[in-house]
RNA sequence: GCGGAAGUGGCGGAAUUGGUAGACGCGCUGGACUUAGGAUCCAGUGGAGAAAUCCGUGGGGGUUCGAGUCCCCCCUUUCGCACCA
């Protein structure tokens, strides 16, 4: 006789089961990868983290045992999965804080990395620890500065003065990427410009490559949106106005969208930047362009940008449109950006809303040149009219009646042979600056000599270290604490030999973590960044998980490094990751959790309290891997409660009963079928599905106060491995077992098992549920219907004959009366 | 403004192709065991109704034998981008 449930201990303690198994793990080399020699080879990454002072809060926890899962399944699938770790340390976060609390990074870090790597190695995580890497190592960042010089000798890395974001909080450069709204993504304080000379990778070289090669990736599809709107593709044209007051032949390009409105525009808007400015003003107008550029240059990218208020002033000078022939007017205008496209606009006031509205401020002529269908040429506009599916081009000449796809296409033509314009692809997509006025970074590998200019640090002197000073406080020069190091700084030419200066700029952190994943298989050789027979064995990564927010920078520009690698003759891929998914936002009380807010929840005491295996179940419980969920607390209790009666079932199976017991068919039954929804579920990442398929088989397995046998329980415990690291284990062991659970496999799934004999049919009349019948599974129609008819509850609702019949075989009856 | 995602019980969430709406868990209710239970186990649990039955997936239309799922309009939330010509 078996014990009864209730008479069992139940319950089980995780700390010492875990304990245990982590140190079987080290001891036994578990998860330590082959990289020279596996025959497998499966690269299961995630972003790797900054390693806060905090330490790990559950939005990392839930993203790294989402990616544990994964990996720990496609061991269990047979692969030779290789799962690294890593700290992304350096930049300003780090340094801000170090300041902040008052420590020296370079001591700071290491301690934050420990904290760290003690709660990551609590949590169960299948890491290889022997190819461990941080940023901020001289080992680690040796390469990057090595990838600067590569990209340095294909032309891709230049230095120019360019008008740049300033944040006089963090006092540095940022990238437009970091400026969120005009303001520091940081800290939240207005950017402004300055004119400072950086590092810029000519990542916009390689738009299209990057637009077009997104087609083929097997990645999340709101990924690929994020990065498809901020490459920007726009197609249209650049269209030549000759400047009408000077005989020079100075010409004012502009590109445009709508070349089939050329002739509704009626004067040119450049920006305040544009270079033209100073010969176009003349006499009387130029005290008050003089002003407008004062005052512009003055203002913040704040206000200028988010402002839409139309500001300008008049140049005094003309232009020609080239399709009207007629003189127009050349305006200055801060609402066009000199960033994007040639820094001119012709504008359309009757067609274009920004247009529309600076032409009411001042008083410029309005001409309608696209109408809606059945709507007069001659209408009056009291807004811009900018719908173009339906337009139709009128006042154009020849070109009136065109539909206004077909008029771009003629009216670029004829700009074409006039020698006035000609079809321009614009992106959005600019050059990544990559030059930070800061300290905590690896230094940029250039020595600026008065003979040879720009000289590259020849690899062999890599890495150029970065110095520990005291004073690594930012100031307001623009220039890098490093340059108060002369020490540091001045240093023989490698060309010369003669005194030079070091480059004392550092470089973006998104450099650090362009590459990293070229380094994990890697870690340890010396002589190479990245071994190329090691390589070409494990990339590209096979599946990578991080969140959205890296959506466009750190992808984008992954992507971008790693094919300026492959044309190099580096590696044989471009495209680095094949397969990515993002996970959701672990939110807290329906808010994203910030220190701001004060609802950060950091893991260990509820590990503590409930063990890593039944903590990382839940994480993976709660809500969609890729939506993400709400942290409430309440419900652990229910995943903990699970692996009590998982812990409890196999003790039972293994202590009272023989070997080779036998299941019950209902229960094998279920549990075929549980093996193959897990199995599919883990596969597209849908983890709280998968945890509650085993929660349904936990019930039938103990329904009406039943024991499990040895054979229903002895897969489950295979089943919930990749959740519950430490407790399969532990139970594995129990079963008897001498290997590790990770090296036995997947259940088998056995489909004739899984295959319910009798099924419960649904029968609808007209359409709504009105009963249920027990029938063999390959009923046919016929008997179907017979049957249904014969249940009083059922017939009744059908007055007469069924007029028409519905039968789904083995899923639904439909009798329409 | 543009682009994406999402609105389902008291709560978190299931429903892979149009086919039993609410799996699984929390909570709640009842019971068992117990000196005790905030432990454990078993059972029940969308709403209304005594029942038959009716109503139910943000709101309103539509397609269909059949709609949470497809189409049109609207509302709400949320995340990107934003004077990008």
């Amino acid at each position: 006789m078996n014990p009864t449930p209730s008479d069992e201990p139940i319950g089980y303690d995780p700390s010492a089961v875990e304990g245990k198994w982590q140190q079987s793990w080290q001891e036994r080399d578990t998860n330590t990868t082959d990289v020279a020699s596996a025959p497998d080879p499966y690269y299961a990454l995630m972003m790797f983290p900054y390693p806060s002072a905090e330490g790990l809060h559950v939005g990392n926890l839930f993203a790294f045992v989402g990616n544990d899962i994964y990996g720990r399944f496609q061991r269990l699938q047979g692969h030779n999965v290789f799962e690294p770790f890593g700290y992304d340390a350096f930049g300003i976060h780090s340094e801000n804080y170090a300041l902040k609390v008052g420590k020296h990074p370079m001591d700071l870090i290491p301690q934050n990395i420990a904290n760290f790597e003690r709660q990551v190695q609590r949590s169960g995580l299948m890491v290889d620890w022997t190819k461990k890497l941080s940023t901020t190592d001289p080992d680690y960042y040796k390469w990057t500065q090595w990838v600067f010089l590569q990209l340095l000798k294909q032309g891709l890395a230049y230095k120019k003065q360019a008008a740049v974001n300033w944040c006089p909080s963090c006092k540095t450069v940022l990238a437009n990427e970091q400026v969120v709204g005009g303001a520091c993504e940081r800290c939240d304080t207005p950017v402004e410009q300055r004119f400072l000379s950086q590092w810029f990778f000519r990542i916009s070289d390689y738009a299209q490559r990057l637009l077009s090669n997104l087609d083929g990736l097997d990645w999340s599809e709101t990924t690929k949106t994020a990065q498809r709107n901020w490459i920007g593709r726009s197609d249209g044209a650049e269209i030549s106005f000759p400047v009408k007051k000077n005989a020079s032949g100075d010409v004012i390009r502009v590109f445009t969208t709508r070349p089939d409105t050329v002739f509704g525009a009626t004067y040119l808007v450049v920006a305040p930047e544009h270079p033209m400015v100073a010969t176009l003003t003349g006499g009387v107008n130029k005290s008050a362009v003089d002003q407008y550029l004062a005052r512009s240059a003055k203002q913040d990218v704040v206000t200028r940008k988010s402002s839409t208020e139309k500001t300008g002033v008049f140049t005094g000078a003309y232009a020609t449109n080239p399709a009207t022939g007629k003189d127009i007017p050349i305006w200055i205008s801060d609402y066009v950006l000199m960033e994007y496209g040639t820094g001119a606009i012709m504008a359309v006031p009757g067609h274009d809303e920004r247009d529309f509205e600076f032409a009411k401020v001042f008083g410029l002529p309005i001409v309608r040149v696209v109408c809606a269908e059945g709507e007069e040429p001659s209408a009056p506009l009291n807004e811009a009219f900018t719908e173009n599916e339906r337009g139709i081009i009128v006042n154009s000449g020849k070109f009136d009646g065109m539909t206004v796809a077909t008029a771009k296409r003629e009216i670029v033509r004829m700009l074409e042979e006039k020698g006035a314009g000609h079809p321009v692809v614009n992106y959005r997509l600019h050059d990544w600056c990559i030059s930070r006025q800061r300290y905590w970074g690896p230094p940029i590998p250039i020595i600026y000599c008065d003979d040879h200019g720009a000289v590259p640090v020849p690899e062999k002197d890599l890495p150029v270290v970065l110095p520990y000073v005291e004073d690594f406080k930012p100031d307001d020069s623009g220039v890098s604490p490093l340059a108060r190091h002369e020490d540091w700084y001045r240093v023989p030419c490698p060309e010369c030999g003669k005194m030079a200066r070091r480059e004392t700029d550092v470089s973006d952190t998104f450099l650090d973590s362009a590459w990293y994943f070229l380094r994990y298989p890697s870690v340890g050789i010396d002589e190479v960044p990245f071994d190329s027979s090691i390589t070409k064995k494990w990339l590209p990564v096979d599946s990578y998980i991080g969140g959205n927010e890296h959506a466009v920078l750190h992808l984008l520009y992954s992507r971008f490094v790693t094919m300026v690698l492959h044309d190099m003759g580096y590696i044989e891929f471009e495209e680095p990751f094949k397969r990515f998914r993002a996970h959701g936002l672990i939110i807290r009380n329906g808010a994203k959790m910030s220190k701001s807010r004060g609802n950060v929840v950091i893991p260990d005491h509820y590990i503590e309290k409930w063990g890593a295996d039944a903590f990382r179940t839940y994480l993976m419980f709660l809500g969609p891997f890729e939506e993400g969920g709400d942290f409430r607390d309440a419900s652990i209790s229910g995943v903990k409660r699970f692996l009590d009666r998982l812990w409890a079932s196999v003790h039972s199976a293994v202590d009272s009963q023989p070997m080779n017991s036998v299941g019950d068919p209902g229960v094998m039954r279920k549990l075929h079928q549980t093996i193959k929804k897990v199995g599919d579920d883990i596969s597209r990442l849908s983890y709280n599905t998968a945890v509650a398929a085993m929660m349904e088989y936990m019930n039938a397995l103990r329904r009406g106060e039943r024991s499990p046998s040895r054979v229903e329980v002895e897969p489950l415990v295979q089943l919930v491995s990749p959740f519950a690291p430490h407790i399969a284990e532990e139970l594995w062991e129990k079963l008897g077992h001498k290997e590790s659970v990770f090296n036995a496999g997947w259940p088998v799934f056995d489909q004739a098992l899984a295959a319910d004999e009798r099924i419960e049919l649904p029968v609808q009349v007209n359409g709504k549920t009105r009963g249920k019948l027990s029938v063999p599974r390959d009923i046919t129609q016929d008997d179907a219907v017979a049957a249904a008819l014969a249940e009083e509850s059922i017939s009744k609702f059908l007055g007469g004959p069924a007029k028409k019949i519905i039968f789904v075989p083995g899923r639904l009856l439909n009798l329409v009366g």
